[in-house]
DNA sequence: TCGATATCTGCCCTTTGGGGCAATTGATAA
DNA sequence: TTATCAATTGCCCCAAAGGGCAGATATCGA
């Protein structure tokens, strides 16, 4: 559960302050440039997690930080030993797991290209400019979240939607084609009252209290 | 008003037809290079407007193209005599113009980093695959034409709110947080009567016949 | 000064929306 | 088999929305 570094340098309490700010994963495979990273971003205030190589990160990121709640991305050199930055970033893309930001020295213009293509957030060249570093790593921390609170908000709207039956469901459709519930009542062939009955169960249990909110809410999903 | 190129080659309604598919902006310093373009894009069905120098083409692709209508996209080579490729698209990146992308046979990863940082579309190292070359083209074009289509609803729902007056604002904004007219009467120290007056103004003078329409209509503007 | 507009309001009427109360039917889970 | 739930509907009531008709002011450009 715990491990040296948590217990030598902060409370748990520290930790997940930290991590509210932003999670910044650090994939290099020398320790010395491993520590200085930690050290940087330890004195910015976020939660620094580093690893020497892309399969340890795939391995132990996730119950590393599973506990921990906050935007995240990753900060890797390009050139690894084993995986490669671009090879992992591909794993990362196709789970839409954080922003990736790839640092090199002697990259090629193909590699840079290739981190592009695929995805990558940034591409920052060698000698790093830290200024530069922090606002990258603090946009994309940015993005991080904001992608984090649509997927929330989309899944919270799901979760109302699936409480819904199929009648509610067909009926609130007809609602938001504007049609007035004497018009719902003939397209479903059921009467006035049932209509306004499902209209009202769906509407409690999406929990507004107008056509607006129901109309708002329904230009974020599709029923 | 027109040109040699267009005599000789194609018909004013060819011309429109080819623009609606897609207008490629061309600029390379090699003559043979231009024409080399030219040829594949005509064949592909586009328009294609080549020009000698990023300065060239401030200067005259407005002109060239300005009675024409479509998605439209540059394609640049990144050294160019004069103004280079990423000034240049510094200046349309300002305008939001078109998407660019770079081609480039001798770049440095530097100018790859920056093309993208500063917005580019795509960078394309030579030797170019034909089939990425056309791939990128088309999908610059289809951002190109959604950017379009977005734009052009943002300024047609404006003209549509400037139509309005200040009351039939202020009525219609409370209208979007839920009130019910009496509750809108109250708020603004007028009549029911008004209330329904100015509400009545504003749904025609919008065009919506519904709350939802016009829910729909405020979530893609603002008032 | 005249006509066009915007703002404001009252009276009156119809259609909708929202919802309580009560009852029936069919299906499903305990 | 019983209890629960979705779906259905009728009766009745009130509040809200939509809108015609008519009239009053006020401002502003021709």
């Amino acid at each position: 559960m715990s491990n040296v570094t948590k217990l030598r340098t902060i409370s748990q309490e520290e930790e997940q302050a930290r991590a509210s700010k932003g999670v910044v994963f650090v994939i290099d495979d020398d320790a010395g440039i491993r520590s200085a990273y930690k050290r940087l971003f330890d004195i910015e205030g976020f939660l620094c997690v580093t690893f020497e190589s892309a399969e340890a990160f795939l391995l132990r990121f996730e119950e590393a930080t599973s506990h921990l709640s906050g935007p995240r991305c990753l900060l890797c050199d390009v050139s690894l030993p084993g995986m490669s930055g671009l090879d992992l970033q591909l794993e990362i893309q196709q789970q839409d797991m954080m922003p990736v930001i790839f640092m090199s020295g002697v990259s090629s213009e193909v590699e840079v290209v290739r981190a592009y293509k695929e995805g990558g957030y940034a591409f920052l060249l060698k000698p790093l400019d830290l200024d530069e570093l922090l606002d990258t790593i603090e946009s994309a921390l940015r993005l991080s979240e904001s992608r984090r609170v649509r997927k929330q908000e989309a899944q919270d709207l799901k979760a109302l939607v699936t409480q819904l039956t199929d009648r509610e469901k067909s009926v609130i459709a007809l609602v938001l084609e504007g049609l007035t519930n004497p018009q719902i009542g003939e397209r479903l062939h059921i009467a006035l009252r049932t209509v306004k009955v499902h209209r009202q169960h769906a509407m409690q249990k999406l929990g507004v209290t107008s056509v607006v909110e129901l109309a708002r809410l329904a230009e974020r999903t599709s029923f």
